[in-house]
DNA sequence: CTACCAAAATGATTTAAACTCATTTAAAAT
DNA sequence: ATTTTAAATGAGTTTAAATCATTTTGGTAG
């Protein structure tokens, strides 16, 4: 069993699991998972298909494998694209272009994402893992009282990458390049309109006021919390 | 072939068709796609496994034939819900409503719309019909003078149903029920906060200028509108 | 009423691809 | 050098989608 080399390097073992990966997300991303076939996929990696068998309980397991390793390289690009002491809001736009640039290029992994869950069970564990990026930078700003802090950040959430996953799809479907007009409409109404957008007036320092006080408004309507 | 009935009559051909959506539709919710075998589909509808492909060329056309069903009556269902005299807030508020409450209902279907569409081809008509309803209430309020005329309705929409969607994800998978204050929230951030909520204050009309403020200043900050 | 025809339905058979496992090969320990 | 254990192999098995020669059904005409 590869899960507890003992007589083996990690190293070479690691390797040639990678190298699966790397052959499975060409391949999907090539054919789709329904077109991929384990046999391609084996050939593709220099591996005999039992191989593959080896690394991963079955074709679905390949593909969770691939989708798990695309976030987690995904959060940690996402952490370096934030500056740690730039405001709530910058930081917002940074993962913002960094999030919609990434999904914009790995479309189809992406996608996949969906199947690699069977089943109505839980999300991925690197997805979560992701999205606590957001989570990190908006509760951040509530320490820095840059924001409300009974501001429901589970909701945002949603509208932070459900808007940008769906504006994604918009632009694929039309061939369109990434288009940094979505980040920022999208900031401007989850956060007010202070613009740092090219051709906007310069000089004027991005107010946190705008921010507390369209989410100040947003909290006067919240019924119920549906989270903690 | 069945396209052409000459000898049967057309109601009886719509009906079989039908009753094997329908236990295509059950059959798919309940194990899934890839759980679901042709030959179970069939015993559900009564019919030999080859009668099901007289209608269906493949199990994925069989699965498109499902999702779309769905979409087209969704559509029926949500111009019902929309009063032609309300508001263009009021609109989107019954829309969202009405929505969410579906695809939270028929979740496992539309989970599936994304499996129905091999291959980074286009979306499926009917959710491209869909759409369209968000649309007209949207240029509805333009034409109506209650929305600026040169607001981006197509990124309004990504922000609209993806929203929606993420926010019925995270429901689903905390296993709670249909949330009314995920639409109360949208709306305010999309439109600014004119109150029509259960515990707000009450006897106050919901202004329009709340939501041509808002949009207004949306406006400002589009750089490119990457459509017509 | 019976013979005829074409549409519709059937399910045994074919096909294709995921997955298994007895065997071989390679690597590490003694 | 020998033994032991891990890793890899690919022919063979299994499963389920898709096909198609045959049968059944329902309508039409003589």
């Amino acid at each position: 069993m590869p899960a507890t080399p003992r007589h083996t390097s990690r190293a070479r073992v690691e390797a040639k699991e990678s190298s699966i990966l790397d052959a499975a997300e060409k391949i999907f991303a090539q054919v789709g998972f329904d077109g991929a076939k384990v046999s391609e996929i084996a050939r593709a990696a220099s591996v005999a298909q039992g191989t593959v068998y080896l690394y991963y309980k079955n074709k679905q397991d390949l593909l969770a494998g691939v989708v798990g390793r695309f976030w987690t390289q995904l959060t940690l690009g996402a952490e370096a694209a934030i500056e740690p002491d730039a405001t709530t809001r910058e930081q917002l736009e940074q993962l913002g272009r960094y999030h919609l640039n990434s999904i914009l290029e790995q479309f189809e992994v992406v996608s996949m994402t969906y199947r690699a869950r069977p089943q109505q069970e839980q999300d991925l564990d690197q997805v979560r893992e992701y999205v606590r990026v957001f989570d990190r930078i908006m509760q951040r700003g509530v320490d820095r009282s840059e924001l409300p802090e009974d501001i429901p950040i589970g909701q945002l959430r949603d509208v932070f990458f459900g808007t940008l996953e769906f504006s994604a799809r918009t632009l694929k479907l039309r061939e369109r390049p990434y288009d940094h007009s979505v980040v920022t409409n999208l900031l401007a109404i989850m956060v007010g309109s202070s613009s740092t957008a090219a051709g906007a007036p310069k000089g004027k320092e991005p107010s946190n006021r705008d921010l507390m006080n369209t989410l100040k408004s947003i909290q006067k309507q919240l019924i119920t919390s549906s989270e903690s």
